[in-house]
DNA sequence: TTGTAGGCGTTATCAA
DNA sequence: TTGATAACGCCTACAA
């Protein structure tokens, strides 16, 4: 049925030699041959057997990204930065959903195992480290997205600078006090060095900075909006609570929302707001919510790069620096209240 | 370095040709062969090279997912849902980024062709439908999205059912015109499927229902906030005006409300607002939106269960009712203002 | 129940 | 520059 490149070298009348050495581009091939080659694979509608060519060259041309969870929206973009640069350069992306589940996890480690794929992506924290850790160690290049983040100089210079700026902005508005939201587990990565980044700008500012971290709901569907009320109302409307809140993910942001909403808590009159993250609903909600965006389409891309370099196949790795974080003012930071 | 099949056979003192039917469990072996084969295998670590065995039985266990637009956030449940149940038959789930390209389509099915792909899901409009033709035509099981659902007749009259539901409870509020708020090009399956099932369920109650097209937005990440608001500005406040705005998707709301809030126009107040797909956006907007929920996942498992049943991997496919659509009233719909 | 052996479609080596 | 050929690692008749 389908044809095969013998097939190809009878209808070219070659050797399927020529007709690999053709379509690969590897080894001598006259322009003849060339040509006839081609012109055969093309009225065959010849298209070589990937699994075949991976098992004789031991390369797979697949390329795996282990997700902690794949309902995690900001992962998206992130995604998509790994995929357009793995395309163009003929690569295919396996995505592994671990499902927050370390035994998920595992398998999803082991399937991509055996698969044979040439690099791998982890695009959170893991579940189970050591499993990636051992893999790392096996040979396959890894690329983790909070190591990578964490050393990847020009992103953290820029983020610096965006991160002085927001607190410039508050200091302006006359805020003494923030409260960095983030969620459930202490990142160790990205998240861990936001926070270390803020606190020192908002000190050199005067402003005391606190880290709270939430809970993530049980059933990140189905948040609790409450529960998060009342924990917002305490913070918020005790003596020298925070004037500013910042929220350390996009997606906990809306969470944050609805328990200020639900508290009756005035933005930006009773206290202002801020998230990581940006997305259509930032700019459509009232009032407007200021973000700091983070690019993790770069970041993808970036680290994509960074793995095909260290396999051969990229000369240089692009030096598009990662200035890419901005902070987008919006009217949810306002001036403090006047009590 | 990686052992190797031979090396397992060595190992547990038996054949390949044992190792091979204890570990696919295919053939017959003795509970003694069994569990020294397995005891090997995990002392050496062995993991079958997927490419070797692809190559031998042609099949390649994996699914492609092509994607016109990874960027859109909708996908996201769907991919979970088809990572999620081809997981648990042992497939690996290979996405393909469209990236809103005929030619990047073309590319990247030529390599889910050239990976073998077991079998295809569509998730949404493809840019060249023939070409997807010609690879079900050649054999290859495929699932779309649009076609699926529109065929899918449990989760039809589950939408009949809310549509019903919604335009009860408009009716109730006194709405008598309604504006149905889609995206660009018309789509054929379930997009054009809602249209219709809202349009006569409307009329049924009395209520005149009209659609219009929004122009998507040359760069997503960048809505026409203005445009959008002086659109919906004329639309809402022309005489027999519509007193309720339902948006097609939840990716359009957030532009819709944008604009709204440009325009000044006030939620419920002036006019209402719903939209299909939920997130913790609606709830946190104020006011809180109207939403009909369509659970994606739900319909990514099913089509991937209809594929592997197609390629005899399941008995049966799970007859899990569609009944995931549900109208979930916030806010945002309210009663028509009394002029 | 087990082992032997051949071949899946490609590519790399080597001799011509 | 080309062609014959031997693997790559696994699975599965078939014979024992």
């Amino acid at each position: 049925m389908r044809p095969d490149i013998r097939q190809v070298a009878a209808e070219a009348g070659v050797s399927t030699a020529t007709v690999s050495r053709v379509l690969t581009g590897r080894g001598p091939a006259s322009a003849e041959a060339t040509r006839r080659v081609t012109a055969a694979a093309v009225r065959l509608g010849y298209s070589p057997s990937a699994s075949a060519s991976s098992l004789r060259t031991d390369r797979s041309m697949i390329i795996g990204v282990l997700v902690p969870n794949l309902a995690n929206p900001v992962v998206l973009p992130f995604l998509r930065g790994v995929e357009h640069v793995a395309q163009l350069h003929g690569y295919a992306v396996i995505v592994a959903d671990a499902q927050r589940s370390p035994e998920i996890e595992r398998r999803q480690l082991d399937r991509l195992s055996a698969q044979r794929i040439d690099a791998l992506v982890v695009a959170g924290q893991p579940r189970d480290p050591d499993h990636v850790r051992r893999l790392a160690e096996s040979g396959l290049p890894v690329a983790d997205a909070e190591h990578f983040t964490a050393q990847a100089t020009a992103m953290a210079t820029s983020l610096i600078a965006v991160v002085d700026q927001v607190c410039d902005h508050l200091a302006r508005f006359g805020h003494r006090h923030l409260a960095y939201l983030a969620q459930g587990r202490v990142a160790q990565g990205i998240s861990g060095a936001r926070w270390t980044l803020i606190e020192s700008a908002a000190a050199a500012r005067g402003i005391t900075a606190q880290r709270i971290l939430v809970g993530a709901p049980a059933d990140p569907d189905r948040p609790d909006g409450p529960g998060m009320a009342s924990l917002l109302d305490g913070l918020v409307r005790s003596p020298d609570g925070p004037t500013v809140l910042w929220s350390a993910s996009h997606a906990l942001a809306p969470h944050l929302l609805e328990g200020l909403a639900i508290a009756d808590i005035a933005i930006p009159g009773e206290c202002s707001f801020l998230t990581f993250g940006d997305s259509p609903w930032a700019p459509a909600y009232r009032p407007a919510i200021s973000v700091v965006t983070n690019d993790l389409g770069a970041v993808g891309r970036a680290m994509t790069e960074d793995l095909l370099h260290r396999l051969g196949l990229l000369e240089s790795v692009s030096t598009v620096s990662f200035d890419t974080d901005r902070y987008v003012a919006r009217a949810s930071v306002g001036p403090v209240a006047s009590s």
